[in-house]
DNA sequence: CGGCATCCATTTTGATACTG
DNA sequence: CAGTATCAAAATGGATGCCG
């Protein structure tokens, strides 16, 4: 395995030798938003075989982005989770995220598929630092059956599967209008104001809340072009 | 063409829809320092044959990525560009870069080629904005036979291909030397004072030049590792 | 259920020869 | 030099079965 190199002295491509064949990054996608069972990735990514899904997690394991772990009680499950060099490709798929939406999001198509936390990680690729100055604030997405919490201090941002603890605010909102919203086509303070969504704690960190996304004004790619440079 | 796809709602698996298939994020990064010749991206990309190459070449120009332009004068050859859409992927090259800067850039291989213009990007990924604040001045690299230029205003910074108009300072160097610089294994203060590299040009821009890069330390991915979270 | 092997149809790729 | 045509090798997708 593996043995499809490019060759090239090239930190992108030494990169892409790692993590460029298919599914790859879409398994570190998965495991951004925390650890995930062998089952549960196969879940999510249609299409991927068990054969090739073991294959991917095998190569990860071995090359230092993700380990096993066990998962804490209640669960006690075996599970993938991100080393510190699987969490740091964050950064590189967030970016080919706000590429998306700003250049790929068009309507959602039939056939394809969705699921919650891909849109949690539309808000944190969209998430603004600044506007994140100064708060301190935990809030929970119920999304239909899943749950997920986005812990906000001052300019970071984190994302993760699973209820929160405390958290200042619970936004519950159903997948669609979840999806809509991350991807643009609609905000959140519409959707609590449709009854599409419901907002429930402190009232102050929920203003901030409205203000922490920017999401890039949708273009189309016209093929047909002035130069670019 | 392009049937194959991940049928996700999500903007990484549709950007990864466009460009994640083999080649293409590489080609991207051939265009990112400016206009290419059909040949001279296959030059580059060693292994890619003609066939495929001419069929990535389509589908990003079908897809709105890329585009023919004539090169200006005295070439006035055919050449592919990017277009805005295109060149809006640089952050996420750049953000593949910087991770295996940090993660994947050991020693080179046997094998393995080089080509300057990867370096010159290696040096735009780590580029600190903060760093060139106030700064307004123009850097061409002579890197045997090849010619970059770095053009920074103030926090910015763009890199192509070809000779500087007026040039506060020129580097020459020998691709070794910047290909070790790139990778963070010399530093170009050490390359000069060794007489592998030489500086003409504002001695005050050349300063400032050295504080620019701000390359990670080199890590290694041990697969046996602590949990990220 | 997690994980892996095996078989097979279909795609993708790599390499080379060939054409305007 | 830019690209097409062709063919062999490899990767993928899907089904199935096995084992703990």
């Amino acid at each position: 395995m593996e043995q499809r190199t490019y060759n090239q002295y090239c930190a992108t491509a030494r990169t892409l030798d790692l993590v460029g064949e298919r599914w790859t990054l879409l398994l570190v996608r998965e495991l951004l938003t925390g650890p995930k069972r062998f089952g549960d990735l196969q879940h999510s990514l249609r299409g991927l075989g068990t054969g090739l899904l073991a294959a991917r997690m095998k190569h990860l394991e071995r090359e230092g982005l993700v380990h096993k772990v066990t998962l804490p009680p209640p669960a006690r499950t075996a599970a993938y989770a991100l080393t510190r060099a699987g969490e740091e490709l964050g950064p590189a798929v967030l970016a080919l995220a706000r590429w998306g939406l700003k250049w790929a999001m068009d309507e959602p198509r039939e056939q394809e598929t969705f699921h919650p936390g891909w849109a949690v990680l539309g808000l944190r690729a969209c998430f603004d630092a600044e506007a994140a100055t100064g708060l301190h604030a935990l809030y929970e997405f119920r999304v239909e059956e899943e749950i997920f919490h986005a812990r906000i201090d001052d300019g970071t941002i984190e994302t993760v599967h699973g209820p929160a603890q405390h958290p200042d605010v619970t936004i519950t909102i159903g997948g669609e209008v979840f999806r809509d919203l991350a991807a643009g086509r609609s905000t959140l303070a519409e959707a609590i104001n449709n009854g599409a969504a419901s907002a429930s704690g402190d009232q102050q960190a929920l203003r901030r809340l409205h203000q922490l996304f920017r999401l890039p004004r949708p273009q189309t790619r016209s093929a047909a072009q002035a130069p670019a440079s």
